[in-house]
DNA sequence: TTGAAAGCGCTAACAC
DNA sequence: GTGTTAGCGCTTTCAA
């Protein structure tokens, strides 16, 4: 039976009194619950089987302050960037994660960092090694220098998503170029000639990449760059709708289009239709990211889908080997494969 | 300047150091940090002092140990039913809630519970009074034990969204029956004569609750029940298609439909498009949630907005209040109310 | 009001 | 192989 206190809260059995249950000293007992090989078998049994009369789970508290290790992981959220992400994006990253990390045990601290007002050192206190071992990064800011100032502290770090200009960094990241040059390559074999792109905000790594994907399949297919048939948008529907009716105007003979996320490609859609143009009859729309809302528009959007979950999965995983490993000086990187989903629009 | 050890990992000063260099014994550091009245003005001003010198950050481990209190708060997310919610419902809690979290100081550890099979101990172990002090419950499903067996361990909890059955809980909730009841109301007042509705799972409360608004706005214009006017959704695009086409078969008079989620109201509408009705015209529609969809659909979807980074907020007040006070034997209760997004659909 | 000291539960270094 | 012991950094009596 384990104790319990004044208040009624049960009282968790510590290891002194495993030990003496078990008859072995503390240590002895603490070497069986971390699995020391220099355990004779029958002195291991006799441990365990008191651990689990007692029911006896480790202190983390206890056991951080001695090896100053904390056994938990941060993910850590830029706010602002996170609306542009597709939310399933947002879900399925934080579910592979989350996977990961109960699969060996660790514990996934949340850490949402809202504008510059607070982030000035709140979230900075925290995330230190004195909190938690390591840091995933999803959707930092360009040019935010918190990578930097917690790698300064001594947090190992991996990133979701490229970080432009710095190659220090691990990362993991789904292969976008390759996502989108299989789409717009995909619209030029469906036999479209005049393939226009609405490109992602080019100050984020997303957005570069997918616009060069677009370029080397219009490369590859011997179609000389043509900036009329360019548009940027911001990632968002009503960008979107305004990059597609710049687009019509300055090229009206397009008969396809790459939109570089299905947001923008739920826009285009819409002022293809307000100017009276047929999808997929006139015009062939891909989008990218396979959001949920692509697969009930009108009509059902082409697009690029990401292996969400499997990206959380690598990024933790990778982080875990760096902490693992003796010297986490090497800098890793990871790019995951896309795959086009095809529907009506295209 | 702070200490640093052989592999370059700065050392964080201790308590110890600041009270060395402030001059006092630890124990009045210590009544410093934790803000004690029973400190000298000018005693605290040293240690202050020392504190931002140092740039010193209390250890967590070692405060834990010896109060027995973490500072974490628990996120538990039932998995199965995560994807029925909205992303966006998801996404706009967590912000609430971590909002809340920083502003106390407090660490958010997030805990996605995934199948039966490892809901058998894994989340259990580490789900206790050991290492966090309390948990935020988002979407758990009916008949599960998981929050008896939390309570059963000394853990405070709050439910987001109301536990059927369950007297003791504390829970916060936004107003479904209020919301479903306005919609249908709305329905009404605009001329609709033969309203129906897709509802939602039996076996969720949100799903119930909604199809009791719907029936109260009924009554209340004194229009009697009608079972041939109500049809069942899973919450799914699909499912909503299914119901609608259910519905049109039993009732093909009726004008207006109040569906329950907002991916049901969109394949409610691709049934009517399917089926030759037009929207507004010859049938009204009106979804609950207010997805982002809603607002991109043909027509745009008038919908019920829920206050969910408020919904967040409330939860994690709730659960500090519940922590704080001397006994937390009292259940609370707090209802959110939901407003009317007005768009073309009806 | 303050200092000294006990100890939270655990790991790891050291003896045996 | 195993027991013993010294702390990890902090809060909290208990005296002064």
């Amino acid at each position: 039976m384990t104790g319990s206190r004044a208040d009624g809260t049960p009282q968790r059995p510590t290891l002194e009194q495993v030990a003496a249950l078990a008859g072995v000293g503390r240590g002895t007992a603490s070497r069986v619950i971390n699995g020391s090989p220099a355990v004779a078998p029958q002195t291991r049994d006799a441990v365990m089987k008191a651990v689990a009369e007692l029911g006896y789970v480790p202190n983390q508290a206890a056991r951080s302050l001695v090896t100053r290790r904390t056994g938990a992981i941060a993910l850590v959220i830029s706010e602002p960037e996170e609306r542009l992400f597709s939310e399933p994006f947002f879900a399925g990253v934080v579910r592979g994660i989350s996977r990961v990390m109960d699969e060996h045990g660790r514990q996934l601290v949340l850490v949402l960092v809202h504008g510059a007002a607070e982030r000035t050192d709140e979230p900075a206190a925290y995330l230190s090694p004195q909190h938690v071992d390591g840091a995933l990064l999803l959707s930092q800011h360009e040019g935010d220098d918190l990578p930097q100032r917690l790698r300064d502290r001594g947090l190992t770090l991996v990133h979701g998503g490229r970080p432009p200009g710095d190659e220090q960094a691990s990362w993991v990241d789904v292969d976008n170029v390759g996502g989108a040059r299989g789409a717009a390559a995909h619209l030029l074999a469906r036999g479209r000639t005049t393939v226009a792109t609405i490109a992602g905000p080019p100050d984020m790594q997303a957005g570069r990449d997918r616009l060069q994907g677009y370029r080397e399949a219009l490369a590859a297919a011997g179609i000389p760059d043509s900036p009329d048939l360019v548009s940027v948008g911001d990632f968002t529907e009503l960008g979107g709708w305004r990059a597609m009716r710049r687009l019509l105007e300055q090229r009206s003979d397009l008969d396809a289009v790459f939109v570089a996320s299905d947001p923008m490609a739920l826009g285009a859609l819409r002022a293809l239709r307000e100017a009276g143009r047929t999808v997929p009859g006139d015009v062939a729309v891909v989008g990218f990211d396979d959001s949920p809302m692509a697969a009930v528009s009108d009509p059902p959007l082409t697009t690029v889908n990401q292996p969400v979950e499997r990206l959380g999965r690598e990024m933790a995983e990778m982080l875990l080997a760096s902490l693992t490993e003796s010297e986490a000086a090497e800098s890793r990187s990871v790019v995951l494969p896309t795959s086009l989903v095809q529907r009506g629009s295209s």
